[in-house]
DNA sequence: TTCGTTATTTGCACACTCTGCAAGACTTGC
DNA sequence: GCAAGTCTTGCAGAGTGTGCAAATAACGAA
């Protein structure tokens, strides 16, 4: 059974995404100018007041829903083996986002469509991410054995974010599975470049 | 000599940067929340509609002016030996950043005083630059001898970019010289981190 | 079904960002 | 000191985002 405020919070989502979605719709069919939280508001059948209540500027109904969180690498990197080495632990880290991402991919696509057309959009949200992943996880990356150093421990971090970025926008622009271009990445760090 | 165009370009640099100082410094002193184009144009002793002329956003006064454009890179790595590995080339296009960032390190200091204390700020701003960067130079990277693959080229780029950034944030954090550091961090991905 | 409680939606007022336009002030070179 | 261009400014207007309080809707219990 759903608790009620398992239905709440499902409903809510749902909602959350149906905005999203006249968003994005709108973005795609009459071009950037034309998305004004008016707009959406209408296309939604909400009021704009009521926008606003799920989210907290235009532009993140445009992007989506972060498929993971900071604290979710955290802990993913916490479950892994105490001496396993740094490296090793972000791939294995890496892979699992990547996994876990596979049954939104499709959901994905008219985002990944207006991300070409605007790629600034994306910039900014996405940002706002790293820069919180970075802030959130680096302390753990700290802690890992084999991390001599602080921008060993930033590398690292950075290396494996940008392995998930690359592999994701590379997937995108060739179609190529992101699970094997992520795995190419990786090989090509541990081989120096 | 000085020639005319060069003189008020000048003189516009001068006023954007006057503009600049005036806007971090309500930052730290006030908080962000005091920051308003009305309160900077105050202190800065200008109209409000004189701020739009200089700055086509009020967060655009609040980060420092990038020390290096996508053209600049595509510039640098055009002058590498043409046989050159792409990891060596983007290596010394590299030191080359941070050497260009030695004369301005000092006036850096404020906006990374307020980076530190508001990350979404400096995030928002890289972040536009970091895609510019990747959008413009990806072709010149694919374009060097030895990039096997379009992911290659991505991870060798977005590496190079996050060994800046962190021997940049690493530095900010610690007072280790930027340039020490970026060596430090080319050497760890030379040996696969 | 009806009622009372609780969450959600909405309207309204307001502060703020940013743009186009046209008028005014200021610089320059001659 | 004038003519040409440049820079600054005010003003009007569209759009974003927030707090507050009233109206609506949803829900569970009697």
């Amino acid at each position: 059974m759903e608790s009620p405020e398992q239905r709440r919070e499902r409903r809510r989502a749902e909602k959350r995404q149906a905005i999203r979605l006249a968003a994005v719709r709108l973005a795609l069919d009459e071009g950037l100018d034309a998305v004004t939280v008016e707009a959406v508001s209408a296309v939604a059948d909400i009021s704009p007041r009521t926008f606003f209540n799920y989210f907290a500027s235009k532009e993140e109904a445009l992007v989506m829903e972060p498929v993971w969180r900071p604290d979710d690498i955290v802990g993913l990197l916490g479950e892994r083996p105490p001496d396993e080495p740094a490296f090793q632990s972000l791939k294995a880290v890496a892979r699992e986002l990547a996994v876990r991402m596979r049954p939104v991919w499709d959901t994905m696509q008219p985002f990944m469509e207006l991300n070409n057309r605007h790629p600034e959009l994306a910039a900014r949200a996405r940002a706002v991410d790293q820069t919180q992943i970075m802030e959130t996880v680096l302390g753990a990356v700290r802690a890992r054995p084999g991390v001599t150093s602080g921008i060993h421990a930033r590398m690292l971090l950075i290396t494996t974010i940008g392995a998930v970025i690359s592999a994701i926008q590379e997937s995108a622009a060739t179609d190529e599975p992101v699970e094997e271009l992520l795995d190419e990445a990786f090989a090509l760090i541990e081989r120096g470049l």
